[in-house]
DNA sequence: AAATGATTTAACCATATGGTTAACAAAAAT
DNA sequence: ATTTTTGTTAACCATATGGTTAAATCATTT
């Protein structure tokens, strides 16, 4: 059988690289540097650098949409999903801070992959809770509102200090203690705002 | 004279790859292919890749900066502000829809760039703006609230739809003639969140 | 212990890439 | 008209980079 803390090695430093610096800024000598062993390893369990990425890629994906999905799916009120979900979007980005860009960045710089990759491998789908939404509103617990408006105002609200992190930093003119303060503050602004915007 | 025609097919050409790929993407032969000149003109007008970089990365800078400035520096209410840059805002960025998450991406992707960029350069400073927000919660006119929250959930709202282009589109499962009607409606529907949200 | 298979390494290889140069062409200045 | 300056091109260069290979080492099986 296969060592497989040398695998694990590997990808653990093809996470740090590549989530910091993207497809396109990673050189496999670094990741090879950072897992302390020799590049022909990289190729030996992973191939191509494009599978290596794609490890890397599937790895993040798949940590961040389980909170997507339940959002989406969960059974329980508009208002406790999205109080759960900005709660634990926070928490959990907070401590894997490079996600959200490095996604954000990798769909946008390549799209021919994230097409290939989201066919491949599925999105979170939207419609059960856009249906929700809808009957929520039919009881009179929510005021008539766009579904998909308001999931990008959550989405917007939750993901954005992460994405545009060093922007928002340089603008705001915050280090990153203050920074990590203010998100921890935001798992209750978010949902305070979000849901006093429509609820009845 | 040097004929301005060339340095400027150049640039333009160094834009639309340099905006869509990032730094570290982007290939001399694939904008020199983009303006249809010789590889060695890009040298010869801008001496490297860097120095071409960062014309492109300024040119974008400087664009989105005076929307940035008005916000924080005009002679207005907080909530004519807050409707005009909402306006104007996602106005530009529908016509330039690269620029937030270029500027996102390369602030995140080379930090030291960034650091040196705005230390030379300046970036806008939210001081004043904070200052007539504590004036206006004085004034009865808002809600006790964070400046530096309200700011951040301002350019979120606002901001993050560009900037995680494809990921939003992905995940609300929209065309791209749907997401700029979406954003259409946003430009007086942020403004009403927002506005609702902190005033008395 | 010998044989077999998996893992690791250093040396290589082909190509891509940013950048340079020398010759040439086109304008501008004299 | 001729010299000088500016602009343009094709060929070239050095290095970086993803990837391969053959030999060596280590572990497992028999």
């Amino acid at each position: 059988m296969q060592d497989p803390s040398t695998e694990q090695k590997i990808l653990e430093a093809a996470i740090s690289i590549f989530q910091k610096k993207g497809m396109a800024g990673t050189r496999m000598q670094e990741i090879a540097d950072e897992a302390k062993i020799n590049k022909a390893m990289l190729h030996y369990y992973f191939r191509s650098k494009q599978r290596l990425f794609e490890a890397v890629f599937m790895q993040a994906f798949q940590q961040l949409a389980p909170h997507v999905n339940e959002i989406f799916n969960a059974d329980a009120t508009v208002f406790e999903k999205v109080e759960s979900f900005v709660d634990k979007y926070i928490s959990f980005v907070l401590v894997n801070p490079y996600i959200p860009s490095f996604l954000i960045q990798e769909i946008n710089n390549n799209p021919k992959f994230a097409q290939t990759f989201f066919s491949a491998h599925g999105v979170p789908d939207p419609s059960q809770f856009e249906q929700q939404i809808a009957e929520e509103i039919q009881q009179g617990i929510l005021k008539p509102i766009d579904p998909k408006q308001f999931l990008l105002n959550l989405f917007s609200l939750t993901a954005f200090s992460f994405a545009a992190n060093g922007l928002v930093k340089g603008l705001l003119n915050i280090d990153n203690e203050t920074f990590m303060m203010m998100m921890e503050e935001r798992k209750k602004l978010i949902p305070e705002l979000i849901i006093n915007s429509i609820k009845r």
